[in-house]
DNA sequence: GTTACTCTTCGGTCCGCGCCGAAACGTCGG
DNA sequence: CCGACGTTTCGGCGCGGACCGAAGAGTAAC
């Protein structure tokens, strides 16, 4: 699908005078060109125009008729299509350039301070929330009775964690992945969780902290080669969990 | 129903820049001003400009942090929205003329957005109508109660994807197909899961969004020699579900 | 503090396009 | 054929807004 397509579609509907026309034709009715310049207060002409430009789209559909040319919606997702939008309530990149400069490994996983991150930790939390261990609502992320049964059942002691005066679940938004992934005392947790069982292991680097460019994050990562072995045991044994 | 916020709403995706902008977000990540405005290959400022619109309209939301601000879609609705309108073909007479230029690798599998597009999606998609996974009605589509026993084996949260608010079950006209595809949030749990499982595989390429001459796919892409292997494994391995 | 970086705001230019009235085209009735 | 009427095309006007560069505000690192 087009962006040009996009951006051209919201033209047609960005004309107050063409959605004027196009609400008066929801009706699902024929109507002249008169009858609606009339309708839209607008010259014939004009709304020829307009009308023009939308039977050119395929939009509507024209019915001619001895001089009369009779304008309908072209069909029922066109009306379904302009009622959607009606209801909203308002209130390339090429360029992943300096993206090519984080090594593979720390964007594939990584430390945050005291919880893990990458995109390890973004699908983790977001497979989290679907398979209902989380919940999101309007901007709160809480856990619920499953995910305290899941966390109790890995050794966290999650009523301790709440106790201990630290929020229990946040929410960090991933440097490189531009997503969140689970920060507060369950993400320490369950970061100590996965090094404890050895799903995901210290890189071997000293455990130097290192600023990266956007400064956000600090990370004795994960290894190359140690890396794609302790994450495939990840992957697999958190599905089995979250299958749960 | 409100002709004034119809057409503010497509003045907001009237113009190509702006367009490109909602696009580059419809990934769910969120991204700076500097990278969309390079995406979009306009200044930084006009860039800020336009988001601060979309801002304004609530389509999207933004995240400060640091000195970046990280601007990211509002919420699914919006992504459904876009995903709507760029799903309808608007009939441009000249529009049919660069489809020997697609490159086959593009053509034979791309993702859309957050799910899987090209030969292999549609074959796919129309295995699943007509093996009674999905219905095919009138002008709508619905997953069946055979559909979700395939879906819920491969991992999938049917009955959480419907409470998500996005739409569980959409098609989109494929671009180089021109026939459907799964789109929606079924589409997009369905991609997720070809990918987790191995049965697809990104391509090499950086994870860029490429602009083709019609201007109209991102495409983190299968690549040429793997994109073969990998696909017969994921059409061996759908069939024999699709038989079940 | 200084330097470097990101982002927004502000002038100013320029193109697109919505608008109208006049004229042309087509169809119907007399 | 001729006038009446509905519609489309054309020329020209004027506003809105997309764009950029420069300047200003805010933050991070040294």
């Amino acid at each position: 699908m087009s962006v040009a397509a996009l951006a051209e579609l919201g033209s047609l509907l960005a004309d107050q005078s063409r959605s004027t026309l196009l609400v008066a034709l929801m009706d699902g009715r024929a109507w002249t060109v008169t009858e609606l310049a009339h309708h839209a207060t607008i010259a014939r002409s004009t709304a020829s125009e307009h009308l023009s430009r939308l039977h050119d789209a395929g939009l509507v559909v024209v019915e001619a008729q001895g001089r009369h040319r009779y304008f309908r919606l072209a069909d029922n997702y066109v009306a379904q299509l302009v009622e959607t939008l009606g209801g909203v309530q308002l209130s390339t990149p090429g360029s992943r350039r300096h993206f090519s400069k984080v090594p593979p490994a720390l964007a594939h996983a990584r430390s945050c301070y005291d919880h893990l991150a990458g995109q390890v930790a973004v699908e983790l939390y977001e497979g989290l929330v679907t398979s209902g261990h989380l919940m999101l609502s309007v901007d709160l992320v809480t856990i619920t009775v499953q995910g305290r049964g899941l966390f109790q059942s890995l050794g966290v002691d999650v009523s301790m964690l709440e106790r201990s005066g630290r929020p229990l679940v946040r929410t960090c938004l991933d440097w490189t992945e531009r997503r969140h992934h689970l920060a507060g005392g369950l993400g320490a947790a369950l970061f100590q969780v996965l090094i404890d069982r050895r799903w995901i292991r210290r890189g071997r680097q000293p455990r130097s902290i290192v600023i990266t460019e956007a400064g956000n994050c600090a990370l004795p990562r994960l290894t190359g080669s140690d890396r794609t072995r302790e994450d495939v045991q990840n992957n697999s044994a958190l599905a089995e969990i979250l299958r749960t």
